[in-house]
DNA sequence: AGGACGTTGTTGCACGGACATCTAACAGTG
DNA sequence: CACTGTTAGATGTCCGTGCAACAACGTCCT
């Protein structure tokens, strides 16, 4: 029996995956040293008034906000709620829906905002430059293929889970 | 004056790392389900229950294990907790160094990871069985690039923060 | 020996996020 | 119109994590 059964997942992906992780768990870290350190500023927060500031008349429901930082809506209400109290973002009425909130980048939130980008972009630079033309020409492809759909083009075929004493699918052994 | 100035920090390159959040967030939060669901196992716990088993005797030094599983060491603490609270590792002393602990794997836990494996192959399966051999072959060079050095090749040239009115930079905007 | 300094692992603390639950407001039905 | 179901946000509560501080040990130097 072998270890891998079907190319359906093979130890590429796996690794694939345990790089995707440490690439977005490094870059978020320095991410968060920098902007913290040098604003003040959260790197969710950071995300929030972005968003806000690239959407139509600087406001979002939070809804909407909420799908598009990656935060489950009560992580977004006391996130806005911070942001609220320090006065970067404000939240308003929706005319035709009672029940929506915008939430609304304020002047501050823009000043700020406008602050940290090149903390953020330098941050995020300092690891992504490395990539050339070429390779910023191929990965949104790629990414696209693995972030985008979570529904299963097949079952995915089995892998045999332990073989004793052997090093763990998923992981690169340490002989 | 022009949106981007140098090609050290283009549109593509924040497009990628936004694509890289959603990827691994995406990713994540099933797989969290899928494991949580299935075998009442966070994924921070099959990812320590995978490193100690790929290990050399089943074991490892807590700052080792915390490097690997990405994780702060005093996380790995309470994290390592649990999993000696639920018998899936041990503790042993060190030899050599009286300062040092292993976390040792123990066959209930070798038994859990060896129920979880499966899942947990599958949950990854899931998003990356869209790449095909030849993605496989060019992927991890990228992330390699992107993920394994944090130094700075240059302080990479900045980006003019915002233009009044115009999407900011590291956003799609909505026009 | 004996200190200065770094390392290893644990703890107090606070923060941030998710889940479940709640209220208010829509939308559709009889 | 009441009746049912759904959606938008806000809260109570719990849990996991990182940081700073700490104790114990190792290392190196003089």
């Amino acid at each position: 029996m072998t270890l891998l059964r079907a190319e359906s997942l093979s130890a590429g992906h796996l690794e694939v995956w345990r790089m995707l992780q440490r690439a977005q768990v490094r870059i978020t870290r320095h991410l968060e040293g920098e902007l913290l350190g040098a604003h003040d500023l959260p790197p969710a927060s950071y995300d929030v008034l972005a968003h806000l500031a690239g959407a139509p008349g600087r406001r979002l429901r939070m809804n909407d906000l909420a799908e598009r930082v990656l935060l489950s809506r009560s992580g977004l209400t006391r996130l806005v709620d911070r942001l609220q109290r320090d006065g970067l973002v404000m939240r308003e009425a929706c005319a035709d829906d009672a029940r929506g909130l915008y939430a609304v980048l304020s002047d501050r939130g823009a000043d700020r905002l406008a602050e940290a980008t090149p903390t953020y972009l330098r941050g995020v630079g300092m690891f992504l430059a490395r990539l050339d033309e070429e390779d910023l020409a191929r990965v949104p492809a790629l990414l696209a293929k693995v972030g985008d759909l979570g529904s299963a083009p097949e079952p995915a075929e089995q892998v045999d889970p332990l073989a004793p004493g052997r090093p763990v699918p998923g992981l690169s052994a340490a002989p």
